[in-house]
RNA sequence: GGGCGAUUAGCUCAGUUGGCUAGAGCGCCUGCUCGACAUGCAGGAGGCCACAGGUUCAAGUCCUGUAUCGCCCA
């Protein structure tokens, strides 16, 4: 192997090499159990969503679960990073329609047609979007792996494969016989473009300039209050389609015009359905001057359509209102779906309506209020509207059938540990929940021992903690006012509802149903709640809820998993399942132990649960986070992970969201084919403060390829970054024992530097020097802050303190620094031993985050012969067949050097002021000078013994020091600390004056702020003493560096 | 309406529990092609820390208020 670095770093051949070299080694694969002596490290991906590839925003989170991960492995933890992607239903179902549509091919609605006539639509359809996901799947794993993600990829998992499936089925199961789950009738927030209920973190309030119309509903009698006839009442609204479902009118009760109202009818305009006036609490007194925007827009009079709006619904139940809904599920109006009494109403005004979308049924009945002067006037007006976070179309609220989770209700049976092992005598479990517990959460009304209570009482407990802290609050505040969480979708992709129904009486009657208590048949209207039955068919314990209607009371069965004989059983006597799907959250709340195969207790869930850390984006802490702490204490009696990091948002520089509608998204793809993607990763860490957003400019560039893509300058910080490692490396790497000694062998021949040390006895190690004693003690700094800031999830700042040593430090001082001794074979060991150790030790370091062009230069340093300098400060670091698991170096108190560290920050100063002084007055580089340093006798000491570096890093011809040097006519001075820095042959008096003059003033202002300082009493009286000294030194230095300054200024003349 | 956050150099951002003269990268200015690197080297200029009060010996940092912007929740 060619120990020489290619001259030109080419991330594309370095990501390969080492890529390959891991996959061959299998290194981020782990075993299930520990072995000895090592402790388990575990980060479960947060799954990307297979409905596109990855962005920036999950190069970000994954990078930063890979320096976690890589480190960790590093340390010898047993280290597993668990992958995987996310079935996404509502989106990828979304995303499939739209492609099928775009490409003219038969789309969803031809496929539900397909369905609706029997001929396996469905499955059909379930086939593009299986397609789709096996492609994305593809992609998003080659973007991980390209990302440099060390994840056990054969252990990879989709919340949709057959063992996520079985957890999935399993908690349905556990939580419906636990009657944590029911069926219900309520109100739900509906999206019509996707005809699905969302939940509420599912909708997305935006404001919307709209319109409050207010609207007559003429008086079946006319009414005189205070003297005044009125013919009509006045309501505002902004959802004028919706009076089609109206049935009644509030007023509140302390409105003055109550009292002759409330009882009096209202003849409904376009239906004709005769409304009462009712007095509610509710409704905003009208008030034009008030601070409250309601109150300036309100009436006094409030429609009330129960079935179309929460509050209304509300107000519908306290005055037991009928529920008319005049929508289709895909937001028409229509008088097919509850519109109760549609044949006593029906007349050719309002059939006019029927069939027409929602927004044009708005300016149709409008426009018949403007036609019929009921219109009294239009008002702009700026509101919030909820919209589906998938198709972005405002959500309507709608009245239908759904499955709930009840989060608050306590939870039968204290042993939680005990349901994931096997199932439990249901009689028994039914016992339990008579034993209601009446322990709260204090400050809440959340039950200890409710779903909401099992991931509330984590975080109270400080068992989970957020980083940065402040989003637990995020955390707390939606657990405790959490409402109940509809789980049912009406899709097709996701998990289908492993529940049966059918009349009630068709189990009574199959002989297979055995144990079924009749007494407990539920007579409730709107609710499965009240009793779980549990039933055996086949002697398979099943679970049985029941709900009454006019036609008869319905029974849902729910089936474990695992037995598809019930299922036939069921079918063949009649009943039908579910045709819904799961909310996607519901199986990623699982996903932390679904993963490794619960409920199944396999090795791995015993060894890798609970996971160490959860690494996400702070849009993801209520719909996942909360509810995969909830169902990791319901299913398991443990929490998912201790810590979560909370990372920040991408956004454009102008700071908005990336997205693809605005085309300021970059792909992570095109930054690795131009900048490398160890280039992004630096970037994107360094860019990872505890800030909420981050702002990166987008900028077009042209690819390699031509192609030109998005792209942003901040990437160029890290591919900068990396060329520097890489260029150093080479120069090391020439400069090794078993390298291409390049330098040496042309250089060696003759000349010998003035000053460098000569080393007389080749055979042996020559002795170590400053520079070599200082960036050890640098190194074993830089050692120390980055496990700190690491074990703090601090992630810019290890890469800001790795930054400074390997550039500023060990780049700009150290290699140059030896370069004279790398010329002289006498004099190169040490510095040949040092560098390679230091080189080790930094790549080591760097590794968990550019972990490809660290392995790749490690490949070749390994092949350098390893020499012995000095075992005190270079403790071993052991070799190891790839970087990426080598063993992670600590810094010991032997590598740590104080001394060596002032002396040198003393040859720095002195050589940065006889630099700054040859700019400033223009002598080039090439042109030889003198200089001597004024020190006190020690100091001084130091700088003789360091002339030989003084004078090559500044070509000198000649430098002297000590107490006793003069000023040398035409020099240039500055002084710095207790030094005087003179460069000779410097001619320049009036530009001289100048500085000085500058310096001098500089000087006597921190003078006088200090002196200032000092004389206040109290400062020096209440202040931390060690802060009073601090001064007391300052001022005496100041004032001897003052004086020295206008010494030379006076000798100026 | 409630909550969280941001506001520091021309741009993008650091600045830990208050404590030396507020830092970095990019950009800008001057000079450098000598065998690691011009994706570089040496040096430099550039800041009323959004605004107004307060606490303190001491405030970019803590408190109150104002303004502008962003996000989350209802």
């Amino acid at each position: 192997m060619s120990q020489e670095l290619p001259k030109i770093y080419n991330p594309q051949e370095v990501q390969t090499a080492a890529a390959a070299l891991w996959d061959k080694g299998k290194m981020f694969h782990v075993e299930h159990s520990t072995p000895e002596g090592a402790r388990p490290y575990c980060i479960v991906i947060p799954p990307p969503n297979v409905t596109a590839p990855l962005h920036l925003g999950h190069a970000l989170n994954n990078t930063l679960q890979d320096i976690l991960i890589r480190r960790k492995r590093m340390q010898g933890f047993h280290t597993l990073w668990m992958p995987g992607t996310d079935h996404a239903g509502i989106a990828t179902q979304t995303v499939v329609d739209k492609r099928l549509k775009a490409e003219g091919q038969p789309a969803l609605a031809d496929y539900k047609q397909m369905e609706a006539e029997g001929k396996g639509g469905r499955e059909a359809f379930l086939a593009k979007v299986q397609a789709w996901k096996d492609e994305y799947e593809a992609r998003i794993i080659n973007q991980l792996q390209m990302m440099g993600c060390s994840c056990d990829w054969e252990r990879t998992r989709f919340t949709m494969d057959e063992v996520c499936g079985r957890a999935v089925r399993t908690n349905f199961f556990n939580l419906f016989k636990d009657g944590l789950i029911y069926r219900g009738k309520r109100l739900v927030n509906w999206d019509p473009a996707t005809q699905t209920v969302l939940a509420d973190d599912e909708v997305e309030h935006e404001t919307v300039q709209g319109h409050f119309w207010y609207m007559r509903y003429p008086l079946e009698q006319s009414v005189t209050v205070g003297g005044k006839t009125i013919e009509f009442v006045t309501v505002a609204t902004t959802r004028p389609e919706t009076m089609l479902g109206d049935t009644a009118v509030a007023i509140n009760p302390n409105d003055p015009r109550a009292e002759a109202l409330v009882g009096k009818m209202v003849r409904l305009p376009i239906v004709g359905r005769l409304i009462p006036i009712v007095a509610d609490d509710h409704v905003v007194l009208p008030n034009p001057e008030s601070e409250d925007e309601k109150a300036r827009f309100s009436t006094g009079f409030l429609k009330v359509t129960p079935a179309h709006d929460p509050n209304d619904e509300e107000i519908g139940k306290r005055h037991n209102l009928p529920f008319i809904t005049v929508m289709a599920p895909d937001g028409t109006i229509s008088n097919k779906y509850d519109w109760t009494d549609w044949e006593e109403i029906r007349n050719p005004d309002v059939e006019n309506v029927i069939g027409m979308d929602r927004f044009e049924a708005r300016e149709a009945i409008v426009e018949w209020f403007r036609q019929e002067n009921l219109l009294e006037e239009v008002r702009d007006y700026a509101h919030e509207v909820g919209h589906s976070y998938r198709s972005h179309v405002p959500i309507e609220y709608y009245r239908t059938d759904q499955w709930y989770i009840d989060v608050k209700k306590p939870i039968p049976g204290k042993n939680l540990e005990a349901r994931s092992k096997k199932q439990e005598d249901i009689n028994q479990n039914l016992e339990a929940r008579s034993q209601k517990s009446e322990e709260f959460i204090p400050g809440t009304d959340i039950s200890v021992n409710s779903l909401a209570g099992l991931a509330l009482k984590p975080l109270l407990d400080g068992r989970v903690k957020f980083y940065p802290e402040r989003y637990a609050k995020t955390y707390e505040n939606w657990v405790a006012n959490l409402r109940d969480w509809p789980i049912s979708r009406q899709l097709w992709w996701g998990h289908r509802i492993p529940v049966w129904s059918g009349p009630v009486e068709k189990l009574f009657k199959n002989d297979k149903v055995k144990d079924f208590d009749k007494s407990k048949v539920n007579q409730f209207t709107s609710d499965t709640r009240v009793f779980t039955i549990p039933i055996k068919i086949e002697s398979v314990l099943c679970a049985v809820q029941t709900r009454s209607s006019n036609e008869g009371t319905f029974a849902y069965v729910c089936v474990p998993e695992g037995h598809e004989e019930v299922e036939t059983i069921l079918e063949n006597s009649g009943f039908l399942r579910d045709t819904d799907v799961l909310d996607t959250w519901f199986s990623s709340a699982l996903w932390p132990f679904s993963t490794m195969g619960w409920p199944e207790e396999r090795e791995e869930l015993k060894t890798f649960y609970p996971g160490n850390v959860l690494c996400t984006a702070r849009e993801i802490i209520t719909l996942w986070v909360s509810r995969m702490v909830m169902m990791g204490q319901y299913c398991i009696g443990d929490i998912p992970f201790s810590d979560v990091f909370i990372h920040a948002m991408i956004q454009d520089g102008e700071g908005r969201k990336m997205s693809k509608s605005l085309g300021n998204g970059i792909d992570p793809l095109d930054i690795i084919d131009s900048h490398g993607a160890d280039a992004m990763r630096f970037t994107l860490a360094s860019m990872t403060t505890e800030t909420q957003d981050v702002r990166m400019p987008v900028e077009t560039m042209t690819l390699p390829d031509g192609r030109t893509a998005n792209s942003s300058p901040k990437f160029d910080l890290g591919r900068n970054f990396c060329n520097k490692l890489w260029n150093a490396s080479r120069f090391a790497l020439m400069n090794l024992e078993g390298g291409a000694d390049i330098l040496s062998a042309q250089r060696n021949t003759g000349e010998s530097r003035a000053g460098c040390p000569r080393h007389e006895d080749a055979g042996r190690m020559p002795a170590i020097q400053l520079e070599d004693r200082w960036i050890l003690s640098r190194l074993a700094a830089t050692i120390k802050l980055v496990d700190e800031q690491l074990d703090a999830y601090r992630f810019s700042e290890p890469m800001n303190t790795l930054y400074k040593f390997f550039w500023n430090e060990l780049c700009d001082w150290y290699l140059e620094l030896i370069k004279p001794r790398m010329r002289d074979e006498a004099a190169k060991g040490m510095a040949q031993a040092v560098l390679r150790y230091v080189m080790d030790a930094t790549l080591r370091l760097m590794h968990p985050f550019m972990p490809f062009i660290t392995e790749g230069i490690y490949q070749n340093l390994r092949q350098m012969k390893k020499v012995s300098g000095d075992t005190e400060r270079m403790p071993e670091l052991p070799d190891s067949e790839a970087l990426t698991i080598a063993r992670w170096p600590k810094a010991t108190a032997a590598m740590e050097d104080s001394k060596a560290e002032k002396d040198m920050s003393l040859v720095q100063e002195v050589i940065r002021a006889i630099r700054d002084i040859r700019t400033r007055y223009q002598k080039p580089p090439r042109e030889s000078l003198e200089a001597s340093v004024k020190a006190p006798a020690q100091t001084a000491g130091v700088l003789d013994a360091q002339r030989h570096i003084i004078m090559d890093m500044c070509n000198l011809n000649a430098f002297a020091a000590g107490e006793g040097v003069t000023r040398p006519e035409n020099a240039a001075v500055t002084v710095s600390g207790e030094m005087e820095i003179c460069v000779q042959g410097v001619v320049d008096t009036a530009a001289e004056r100048e500085r000085l003059t500058k310096q001098k003033e500089q000087i006597a202002g921190w003078l006088k702020a200090t002196q200032a300082k000092l004389a206040n009493e109290s400062f020096v009286s209440r202040a931390k003493p060690e802060v009073v000294q601090r001064e007391r030194e300052k001022l005496g230095q100041l004032q001897e560096q003052l004086t020295a300054v206008e010494k030379n200024l006076s000798e100026l003349g």
